[in-house]
DNA sequence: TATGAATGAGGCTTCATTCAT
DNA sequence: AATGAATGAAGCCTCATTCAT
């Protein structure tokens, strides 16, 4: 990639990320950059142009880091460990790609629709969990009501959370705490979690919570 | 509280949920309000202490619904069940609060750490779970090598990012579903997750996690 | 008027009719003002609002100078003429109004089909035409076989002309001319023109010349 | 000439005549043209040089037309409205002509000065009107007390306000009508009116009007 | 002769905020 | 307690023009 675009990227990147689409302004990045305010405009139009393609840029530099482990020659449980850890760091380490899904959140998803390439790289992950799930289903060793995508929106769900309110969760709960401790933790806490979600040796079943759904909340 | 406030802090609370501070606009604002601009800065002396003012209602507002409901009398499980109904679906109510923490944790949470009364409503529902947790360990029911932090932090982080999420995240995976049908599946799905991330009768345990984290990530 | 939307308007006339739409600067209008360009926007929300509110105060200030003379007391040949003469000197003392109608024309009539005002005034003076005219046929002294339209495109189209191509008509063949004498022969001409295109006792008709439209181009 | 020059100032001409030379995009014009952006400054200097050019360019493509018919063997009221026929038809013709000549009047005819070429064109128009009306004149079926100029200046007039104020001028009186059938009636009409200007059996004279000027407005 | 990238000045517009009343 | 007009700083963007190749 042209080393000019990729330092406007990095920068824009950065620029977003800490600010959002509103907050951010086009002379902080032109300023932070080697070229000119006049060449953000000649390379991407406009600030949403800019935007749009730092955005898209985090989740391809997302991308290379799912070029995943070899989970195949991995046991059921022990790849699922190895996933959800793998996920869960690969949010801890970009914070500025889950601010950046934020804001973009924050923007009802306008620009994200648009990228194909995110849509496809988001899917291969998804079935890179599908595999391990039906390995282990086949073994017996996990659940058969569940859904891929009900593990991976748990999986993705805990990992992202943990790292976007950060800020506001830590400022009530953790005022002073370690944070690469709270972090280790959290780690485990996570891959225990979805552990558990999937095994089958475990009490309640999903069945009865979507029974429950319809009625009370009591599962026996 | 005074209606004129009442008015002004409904239509900053909207503004802001919509487009963050940065994004939100005070001529916005005031042209949806029943007065006129000069009264907002009169009241709340600049926007961002209107932000402030408006982050604190929401949280109260959301206090309000959290005058919960007699846990203590259901067993262990089935409250633990409720309550988490509950909070998913406080989440799941309350967009504009969600969008209102999002954006506050985009700016560092700057603007909640001068908020006591959050921190109190927050280490209230705290501190409710724990009761729960407290009797079913009691009872043998619950595991005791977690925290009720772990677990608060597990309910909060899925019902949050079902909602905060759900732009992109439906974008990339779920086209064209049945919004309703999703909470649903979802609501079921993330009671299941902390039901069994509690209960004594399952496989692996946190211990092995927290050792794995230092070293691999299989746990037998 | 508001004494500061009057100079607004006086300054923005000056410099739209000297460059056009274009070619005006806000940053010029708003210096030459008594109040800032932030002003500008508050009052007119845009160039092309002040631009289009330039336009309509030309035409008003045009408007004031078509309250006309009493041409019933005059015979129907005396009134034409001196409504031919107060047309022209209109045109020849506003300057301004015609370099704005040009632009304007460039500009594809976009801003003036919004105002009802002018077709109105324009109109009127239209009609103070037509009752010259049927006076004159009534009597016999002028021709039946044309419409108030025609003559007034005459006179205007002539009128305009002589003050919009001004510059290059006299730069290709009046150069150093005395521009006073030339304004007042050419002030008589179309007066005179005006005058043998209207009355009875002239060879050539209208019929004849549309019959030629459809073939040759010789009346006898 | 090079057909590259040829493709510029194609290209140049319709975007001047579009939008005067403010207006105009310099980069719209290289994008249309079969070249780049370089070579407009190759070639013609700068914006203005372009300009001026294409000015220039739009005269000489209209000299062409002028290549006139033989007038001569035509007795001379026939030839006046051939003449006159052909002048209204050019204009007619040539729209983007006359925008181009509109817009350097907006300009003061500051680029139509230098361009000598444009002045002899004019003038050798004029020369063929004056030759005609000489030949009427010593017939006797032409007024005496008329130049060549006041009958030209008539025809340019009234054919050039046609087509360049026909944007407000039909906003304002004829909305809705047939733009064919309207051209037809006003060819008829012009040709009408010179006729009757410069025919010697008609009422008023030149002198009354002259006289008139000096005085009030009433011819008898 | 030709091109894509680069440039600096200046364009229009919007913002949060305050003043006179 | 309330209002409409006012403000200056700063925002995004575009222009004609030129440089390196």
């Amino acid at each position: 990639m042209d080393p000019v675009i990729r330092n406007i990227l990095d920068v824009a990147v950065a620029e977003f990320a800490e600010h959002g689409l509103a907050g951010a302004r086009v002379d902080a990045i032109a300023a932070r950059t080697r070229t000119s305010k006049r060449m953000l405009y000649y390379h991407f139009g406009s600030k949403e142009g800019l935007y749009a393609a730092a955005l898209a840029d985090a989740y391809a530099g997302v991308r290379t880091a799912l070029e995943q482990p070899d989970y195949e020659s991995l046991p059921p449980a022990a790849a699922l460990g190895a996933y959800v850890g793998h996920l869960f760091d690969l949010h801890l380490k970009s914070p500025q790609f889950v601010r950046l899904v934020m804001g973009e959140n924050l923007l009802g998803g306008r620009f994200i629709e648009s990228a194909e390439s995110v849509r496809q790289m988001s899917h291969r992950s998804l079935e890179t969990l599908a595999r391990i799930v039906q390995r282990g289903q086949r073994s017996g060793e996990f659940r058969g009501d569940l859904e891929p995508l009900d593990i991976y929106a748990n999986i993705v769900g805990l990992s992202f959370h943990f790292v976007s309110n950060r800020q506001t969760f830590s400022a009530l709960f953790e005022a002073g705490a370690d944070v690469r401790l709270v972090a280790e933790r959290r780690r485990a806490v996570v891959i225990d979690t979805i552990d558990r979600q999937i095994r089958t040796d475990t009490a309640a079943g999903l069945a009865c919570r979507l029974d429950a759904a319809r009625g009370s909340d009591r599962c026996p």
